[in-house]
DNA sequence: ATGATAATAATAATTATTTTCATTTTTCTC
DNA sequence: GAGAAAAATGAAAATAATTATTATTATCAT
């Protein structure tokens, strides 16, 4: 199951790209980014090396919004705000994640809990000022 | 934005069949359910149905599992668990519902919180057992 | 009953993602 | 370094879930 990964400059190209931005970006996005500098690169290479790096936990993914997977370079457990009007994953790294709720799940319900994800929905800062613009 | 004040009989027996069941099914599966009491039912119909149903409120998605969404005819809010074997979605309906965590992170980031979704990850009970089974 | 219009079935289209396969790159061995 | 084996890639085709289109049917106020 657990397969060795080879070097490449493609691979190595796709991961940096993802750490460098805090957006969680599609895979769409990572392959519009590096069009420029990898004029060969294909949007399947992309989708491959994203899934591996998953698989291996390197990365992660934040699930679907508006159709489309969002990719997470941090791959530490924290929570993510999707603002429901433009799509923007924002992270938030400081709030207290209850590491006991996995236990508690696991006690209450005797389920083998691994992980849990923790999202909220709302409206984000920009989006916030532009309704109160529009409604001027 | 969208009015239904029309009634039709497909309409109905969508949300009974989604209500019906608490595993969370998808779309297909409220098609092929409904297929033997109306043969002439077209899934397009129940994408259209559970979509608008979602929009007023009166269900909830748990999200996308395995590349398909999950409905959940119990609009309240309430925890989730996955199964990352069998991709099973268990409602945690006494699970102890932090309401001030929307209003910690209204707070805390500026952010506008509509709603929050706390799923958890694992292995179900059944799976479980099927795999300290298959290790005899 | 009728007419306006929403809802539907059937199908086509769309869109994101995965697979296929011939070719290229990387790594290993000498 | 050269050559072979294995893995990675690009390009295109395939897949799969969901949505849009269009002609027809059902609902409901009148």
């Amino acid at each position: 199951m657990i397969r060795t990964a080879r070097y490449s400059k493609k691979r190595e190209a796709i991961l940096t790209a993802l750490c460098s931005t805090t957006t969680h970006p599609t895979a769409e996005w990572v392959y519009q980014t590096l069009k420029p500098t990898q004029p060969d690169l294909s949007l399947a290479t992309v989708y491959r090396n994203l899934n591996l790096f998953r698989e291996q936990g390197m990365i992660q993914s934040v699930g679907v919004v508006n159709g489309r997977e969002r990719f997470d370079g941090n791959a530490a457990p924290h929570c993510h705000f999707i603002c429901q009007t433009c799509g923007a994953v924002l992270d938030l790294p400081e709030f207290p994640m209850k590491k006991e709720l996995d236990q508690v799940v696991n006690e209450q319900y005797g389920l083998r809990v691994d992980h849990h994800e923790l999202v909220f929905h709302g409206v984000c800062s920009q989006c916030c000022a532009a309704e109160a613009e529009a409604q001027n």
